[in-house]
RNA sequence: GGGGGUGUAGUUCAAUCGGUUAGAGCACUGCCCUGUCACGGCAGAAGUUGCGAGUUCGAAUCUCGUCAUCCCCGCCA
């Protein structure tokens, strides 16, 4: 026997009895009788009572005497049956307990900032900053330990398919478009920066041209923008990029990347494959790109039906390209006008300057605008919504993206409040066909609604130069229960397309040579025909395991202010380090 | 950058309308207890009410500022 340890704390029962053992662990719980002294030792994998009885080891029970909550023990004894009425049946080692005759008391312990059998109720704030007493609750263990597991076995499936997992450096080049770079200094080029890695996306691609075929990395990428419950500024991406492939064939490798880490994190089944929708029809039905198919609340566009009314507001909204749309929430007349006001501030998150509704109770419409729209228009509203006696109809009149952006929020937000959604549930979408590019209105330009690397669908390429909004993409996001957890594309692999979709982007000559030259230069050597995609590690986590902080699958993670209140980083540096960095810091 | 919530003993919470010595459970310390498993019993220690101003005879409580943390908007190719 090589190891001290004969046992971990889960694995001994009646089978063991009379086997002479060693455990170690941690004191867990003690429950001093004054003669017999319970312990009960716990290691990662569970819990085992060990008992001191001064019968057995006066040596023994005089020290368990001074052991306290947590102290690490090594324990030698004999595994006994326990009497038939003091078998604890919620422990799998519950019918037996070790009687210790040697005991090595091999670190004592202060006590704790909180107790691990409360940290359920502590704040997250003392669990960051001892993050290593979290980590010995079982709860946070066997997160850690998922965690694991997923990522074995997308190695394990990707493996089997033929993938390469192959490392991309973590210092890398500032590129322009995006997220905000971290940046590191380099000591041997005064005034010159590296950028950590936002994703590996253009040395995938240059895998790609260097014949790598078919490639993987669980890697991490950092994005230096505000955090949120789902949002870390490092995180963990499956990054995947393929030669020679389809859509079809990236869908059928991430299905299958996704099903086997639902089977080996929590062994669920998912059934295959996932739906898809359209980004258009998910924009007009939802609202947003990243639906959540759970429960219903679709959106539907009243413009038509309210165009001609007295109603001031809408009709200068319409004039002025407005659109209005709705959605039908069952039951909702019996809403107050205390729960519409707070609605109608929720709908004020998102830039919509009113929420109109409609309430329609036994036959006749109560609404503080109803006066402004004659019968026919309500009659159709009703129709059109589907809304039967007791329902509510909420109306949003603004630009599309706020009529969106607010309905979308107002549709999640009352399926959260009116219990509509199913936990248990794993809601997973394909959203195909986006548009190649949205509209920077700030800076009046064209941006890439994914990133610039993305191909254009064949039959749209004419429209490049005269209606470039109008072009599709060839990317596609992964959607599950209202997140997005992956995103991806099929890749330009042409030098010409490239440089054409840069200068649609408004980057000029200079730029593009500067930050993408190296790039360009191998896509004129061969470059095959190639995309992939990267689902997010933590997210996918998150949902998996029914948690509603991405934090909570990461085992070291930032707070809100993007800090480490374990390390207390970030900090300050010396004078010396930043000299020899050639910084200087001005406030 | 903006909106909102929270901050009292190691910890989780309480403290009536602003009122006199800021309480309780768990943890901690000491003592008792040989079948517990949230063991039990007795006793004890433990507070810059996040921090700083202000209002008041009097502030945990009201006001302002500030810090930390959480949620959201902006931001996140």
């Amino acid at each position: 026997m090589h190891s001290l340890r004969s046992h971990h704390c889960n694995q001994l029962t009646k089978a063991d009895v009379g086997k002479r053992v060693t455990l170690m662990g941690w004191v867990h719980n003690r429950r001093d009788h004054g003669g017999v002294i319970f312990i009960d030792l716990r290691d990662r994998e569970g819990l085992t009572q060990i008992v001191f009885n001064p019968e057995i080891c006066g040596t023994s029970h005089t020290m368990a005497e001074h052991f306290r909550a947590e102290f690490v023990l090594h324990v030698e004894g004999e595994v006994s049956a326990r009497p038939d009425y003091s078998i604890n049946p919620n422990l799998p080692t519950g019918e037996i307990e070790v009687m210790v005759d040697t005991v090595k008391l091999l670190n004592n312990c202060n006590p704790l900032p909180f107790q691990l059998d409360e940290a359920d109720s502590v704040s997250e704030e003392l669990r960051l900053t001892y993050r290593y007493l979290d980590f010995r609750r079982p709860q946070m263990s066997s997160i850690l330990q998922a965690r694991h597991r997923v990522a074995f076995a997308v190695r394990q499936y990707l493996n089997s398919e033929g993938f390469l997992e192959v490392e991309t450096p973590i210092l890398t080049k500032s590129t322009p478009e995006g997220a905000r770079d971290y940046l590191v200094p380099s000591r041997v080029n005064p005034g010159n920066f590296f950028a950590l890695p936002q994703s590996p996306q253009i040395m995938k691609q240059l895998l790609m041209v260097g014949g790598i075929d078919k490639y993987f990395q669980i890697c991490k990428c950092f994005r230096d923008e505000d955090l949120r419950a789902d949002r870390q500024p490092e995180f963990t991406q499956i990054d995947m990029e393929m030669s020679y492939v389809t859509q079809e064939e990236v869908f059928r490798i991430t299905e299958g990347v996704i099903r086997n880490a639902f089977k080996a994190g929590i062994n669920h089944d998912l059934r295959l494959p996932f739906p898809r929708m359209t980004h258009k029809e998910s924009m007009d039905l939802y609202g947003c790109d990243k639906p959540d198919l759970r429960f219903g609340l679709e959106l539907f566009n009243a413009t038509e039906i309210l165009k001609d009314s007295n109603f001031k507001i809408f009709n200068t909204t319409l004039e002025q390209g407005g659109v209005i749309k709705g959605l039908m929430y069952p039951g909702g007349a019996s809403f107050s006008r205390k729960d519409l006001d707070d609605l109608t501030s929720y709908v004020g998150n998102y830039g919509a300057k009113g929420l109109a509704w409609f309430k329609f109770v036994d036959g006749s419409v109560q609404s503080p605008i109803a006066k402004f729209f004659n019968e026919d228009s309500i009659a159709k509203l009703q129709s059109l919504s589907g809304a039967k006696n007791n329902d509510i109809v909420f109306m949003v009149c603004d630009t599309q993206n706020v009529v969106n952006q607010s309905l979308s929020a107002l549709r999640n937000h009352l399926a959260r409040i009116g219990k509509m959604i199913d936990d248990s549930v794993f809601s997973f979408l394909w959203i195909i066909d986006f548009p190649l590019f949205k509209y920077n209105d700030e800076e009046q330009r064209l941006e890439s609604e994914h990133h610039p690397f993305t191909a254009p669908v064949v039959e749209d390429i004419d429209l490049l130069d005269s209606n470039p909004l109008a072009v599709r993409s060839s990317s596609y996001d992964l959607v599950l229960n209202g997140v997005e957890v992956g995103s991806g594309s099929i890749r330009i692999h042409n030098y010409a397309l490239q440089k054409k979709i840069f200068e649609l982007l408004s980057l000029d000559e200079y730029a593009i040579n500067e930050q993408f030259g190296f790039f360009l230069d191998a896509l004129k050597m061969g470059a095959p025909p190639h995309g992939g995609i990267a689902p997010g590690l933590d997210r996918i986590l998150m949902l998996m395991l029914g948690l509603s902080s991405i934090r909570d699958v990461i085992a070291f993670p930032k707070t809100q202010k993007a800090s480490c209140l374990l390390t207390k980083s970030p900090s300050a540096v010396s004078d010396r380090q930043l000299k020899e960095l050639h910084l200087r810091i001005t406030k």
